[in-house]
DNA sequence: CCCAAATGGCACGAATTTGATGCCCTTTGT
DNA sequence: ACAAAGGGCATCAAATTCGTGCCATTTGGG
């Protein structure tokens, strides 16, 4: 229902804990221990972040994880991406009859018109989500109106989606 | 996965071709039989939406629906929260210990760094669907872009989200 | 006057997605 | 050598959603 996911929330408390301790090595223990999640799905959430680029690790005893580059490159395109899979702009299973197959389920079908109305929105969706920073998530004073227009000069500049 | 509902394409399809078909009362079935979807999940599209406002129904052997005002003025917003129900903006499960009892899950807990953030973020997201029109979405030559553009236009105006 | 067509409403079962846990391995500092 | 921490995978449970069935109400037409 248009809703984030646990992991997606997860993912984006610990990135969160991690831009606040920039520099540091963070064990994924101390940060279950902060937060009431299951540690073991926050550590299934720090891996993904870790195969997307976003944290990077140090295995062994005093190991830990840290932010891949500074809050300000993070866009929460990325983390969602990493966390719940690419965004599903193509989904338009609504005239799923095109090729009973299952192959190319509405590539050819002329009568779906909501196809690139939806994809349209969805990519507007995603500028939104790719041109929001972690850094500006973490900023406490800036209002939705201000969030909008600062993602919106970015994802003029460059849509990139 | 931050994915619209089938509830809410088939309700699009449904709005768009009530928009192409200004002024003339359709019924579900034509709806139903022009595109592949299960006529009765788009009966209970039809419904939420006249229940929500949006769209008008004339009952009897020759009923059917219609736009309840001119697309221009019927938001995405509308549409999604009428058939996805309202925006889960306070969602928030993180801190789920708060209350034991079920109450006032996330209120007092001074913890959650991303309740704040999230809801922000929500706002803005929906923002975007608010201010999102059926009728831009019903037409073909607006590029994403020009899409936020428009919506960014109509956002900062008036959030009312 | 009765019947067919169409909306209105509700509830239930199936399927999909998601959340959470278990178990084992590899790495590394003490 | 041992403990602590990340890496990986599979599996079970819970929640959400999708689709369908069934019946009632309204309205136009034969």
């Amino acid at each position: 229902m248009l809703q984030f996911t646990k992991r997606a929330e997860y993912g984006l408390i610990a990135l969160l804990h991690l831009a606040d301790r920039e520099g540091e090595v963070v064990s994924a223990r101390e940060i279950g221990e902060r937060y009431p999640m299951p540690p073991r799905v926050l550590a299934q959430c720090l891996k993904d972040l870790g195969r997307a680029g976003i944290v990077e690790s140090q295995r062994g005893a005093a190991g830990g994880y840290w932010l891949a580059r500074p809050a300000e490159r993070i866009t929460l395109g990325q983390v969602i991406s990493a966390l719940e899979g690419p965004p599903t702009l193509t989904d338009c299973q609504a005239p799923g009859e095109g090729a009973k197959g299952g192959q190319t389920p509405c590539e050819v079908q002329p009568m779906c018109p909501i196809r690139t109305p939806l994809q349209r929105l969805r990519i507007g969706v995603w500028t939104l989500l790719e041109s929001t920073t972690l850094r500006a998530l973490a900023t406490p004073t800036l209002s939705p109106v201000e969030l909008l227009a600062h993602a919106r000069l970015e994802g003029e500049a460059e849509p990139e989606a």
